[in-house]
DNA sequence: CACAAATATTAGCGAAGGCTAATATGATGA
DNA sequence: TCATCATATTAGCCTTCGCTAATATTTGTG
């Protein structure tokens, strides 16, 4: 209602909406974890991944802390917590949904043919 | 858990992270429509608001059915629903927070500066 | 202080995304 | 059948994004 500001929303939302960011929330889910733990653990690229966690913090959906030369970072809150289950159960529901009730070919979003 | 598939679940979050689409969710969120009453509603451009609704459609978080000359679009199912309340919650929390708690600059995600 | 480990930042490249204008498709009705 | 309305598709342009490699910064340690 009162036509939400979907610039800013659509930034938080962009944080959820590339694999390893997802891979990252997944990794960070349940417990901290410093950068190269989560490098380790994704087999990423730690430049690639500082950047994602940058882009996540940014979005205001983790945040970190520093305890020495580690840093730490976690979900923000209990609030971005539910958001992931929620998340998980739906994208089930549709995935499957999707994937069974349509022969339609795409899944594929709005990719260029 | 179990590792889930982030490659397809990323490509469904893509759907909400985009400041159009989030507005055409807004507008059928409570009753379907028709691409022109959308288009209206947005002050949009008729062949960006189709190629949204595509995307949208292609994620699984949108259908269509066809009513003579009309193609009324509608959010997919009551999970869906579900999920943008739940969204819109979250988003109001973590908005507030980030704002106003962290004077860090970026808001702003990822962007380059 | 010098060095090493942990993380962040920058630059540059190629791919993907979003927009507009133009054109195509598909249905309706005279 | 022709004209028109509703929608989809295509092409081209420009911007944003994600990745890697290289470099910088910060912190702890000998």
């Amino acid at each position: 209602m009162i036509t939400p500001n979907c610039d800013v929303k659509a930034k938080f939302m962009r944080g959820f909406s590339e694999k390893t960011r997802l891979q990252i929330l997944d990794a960070i889910r349940h417990e901290e974890k410093t950068v190269s733990q989560i490098v380790d653990e994704l087999k990423g690229n730690q430049s690639n991944i500082s950047q994602h966690l940058a882009c996540l913090k940014g979005c205001g959906i983790i945040v970190s802390r520093q305890e020495g030369k580690f840093i730490y970072y976690s979900l923000r809150n209990h609030h971005i917590i539910e958001l992931l289950n929620v998340l998980d159960v739906v994208f089930n529901e549709v995935e499957r949904e999707v994937a069974a009730c349509e022969k339609n070919d795409e899944l594929d979003g709005c990719t260029r043919k």
